[in-house]
DNA sequence: AACTCGGGGCA
DNA sequence: TGCCCAGAGTT
């Protein structure tokens, strides 16, 4: 009997995953929905090698929901420190709150409930519901739309409006309903590991019979993004400004990078400046708000590449003659600055301040 | 519909 | 460098 393109998707991808797929993680093949979303939350955007310590950093300090519920922000935070998109991290909270407050503790079942939950879209809402369920929702995530897009030949931007619609219709379609977990997981470590972003391995590939993109010489281009990035540059001058055994810091608020994260007074210029051109600044005159201090230097400037922007950080260590007063800064023992959360340019600072490389 | 949010791995 | 990663929320 003869399958149509869409049956051998199905067909071929179930039965490469019996065969060849030998990808082991410990949320795979599980049910507890509360282990499968807390992979979800720390695997969105980001690579299962880079997720994974931290997953199982969580599950050993919170084994249930309600342990997560109850932990102060603080702690978590800390325990999300380095991992990115820190709006995953407040966001997950709020869920586990709104888990034991609203649901009694127990994880919603089905799609619209588990969507209705902070921090979960489209695709985790598919994934939890698969997963810990077996509900049939096709998930369509980074590697769902690179395997579509060249099986099928499709152009359309995956990041456009009609793109999405066009690739979760197709999704949903192919999915078998009695099967949504394993074939989910099927089509997602299938993108992982044949069919790569880069060099997927066509010549060994059990859809390469059908594949459009394979015979149109496509495979390369495809899928396809429609909008490209605009990387702005900032520079930021941290002023760690010690009195006896304290240092400054405040909470980091409003529409900006590393939301709920902390840092030392911030001055933010323009453009690059010299040290000394800044600490003759009117902007570290009013940050100081009359605070007597001596310079005892200045770091090498870190570089870090975000999505969106390149951050330039230089920190220079002012030592205070007597007690400031500095306006949304609090004052912080040394000793206990690793109960705080920090951006990684931060942390690298601290780690390697004690190699004084000024 | 467009923008923004981190950090790391790889060619 | 540029691209991508088990995406989601805001404007």
């Amino acid at each position: 009997m003869k399958l149509s393109p869409k049956q051998f998707f199905t067909a071929r991808l179930l039965e490469w995953n019996r065969q060849h797929n030998t990808r082991s993680m410990p949320w795979k093949g599980i049910r507890d929905p509360y282990r499968i979303w807390l992979s979800e939350i720390i695997l969105q955007q980001t690579r299962v090698e880079q997720g994974l310590p931290y997953y199982e950093r969580f599950i050993a300090h919170y084994p249930t929901v309600r342990d997560l519920a109850a932990a102060p922000d603080e702690a978590v935070f800390r325990l999300w420190q380095g991992l990115g998109y820190y709006a995953r991290c407040k966001n997950m909270l709020a869920a586990a709150r709104q888990i034991v407050q609203t649901f009694d503790g127990r994880f919603p079942d089905t799609y619209e409930q588990i969507q209705s939950l902070k921090g979960i879209g489209p695709y985790t809402a598919a994934a939890v519901a698969s997963f810990a369920f077996n509900s049939p929702h096709a998930v369509l995530d980074g590697n769902v739309f690179r395997v579509l897009a060249r099986y099928f030949g499709i152009d359309t931007p995956t990041d456009s409006t009609g793109g999405k619609k066009q690739f979760a219709a197709l999704a949903q379609e192919l999915l078998p309903p009695e099967q949504s977990a394993i074939y989910n997981q099927s089509i997602m470590d299938f993108g992982a590991v044949v069919c790569k972003p880069q060099q997927p391995s066509c010549g060994q590939c059990l859809l390469a019979p059908a594949c459009v993109a394979l015979q149109q010489q496509t495979v390369a281009r495809l899928p396809v993004k429609s909008k490209k990035l605009v990387i702005r540059k900032r520079y930021f001058y941290y002023i760690v400004l010690e009195h006896q055994d304290q240092v400054f810091i405040r909470k980091r608020t409003g529409n900006d990078i590393w939301q709920n994260l902390h840092e030392f007074i911030l001055l933010e210029m323009p453009a690059p400046v010299t040290a000394s051109e800044l600490l003759a600044s009117p902007e570290l005159r009013g940050v100081m708000n009359g605070t007597p201090y001596t310079m005892q230097g200045a770091s090498p400037t870190f570089k870090q590449q975000l999505t969106h922007q390149t951050i330039h950080s230089q920190f220079l260590l002012l030592a205070a003659t007597r007690k400031p007063a500095i306006k949304d800064y609090m004052a912080v023992p040394r000793t206990r600055l690793n109960s705080y959360a920090f951006p990684k340019t931060i942390t690298d600072f601290l780690q390697n301040k004690s190699l004084e490389l000024f």
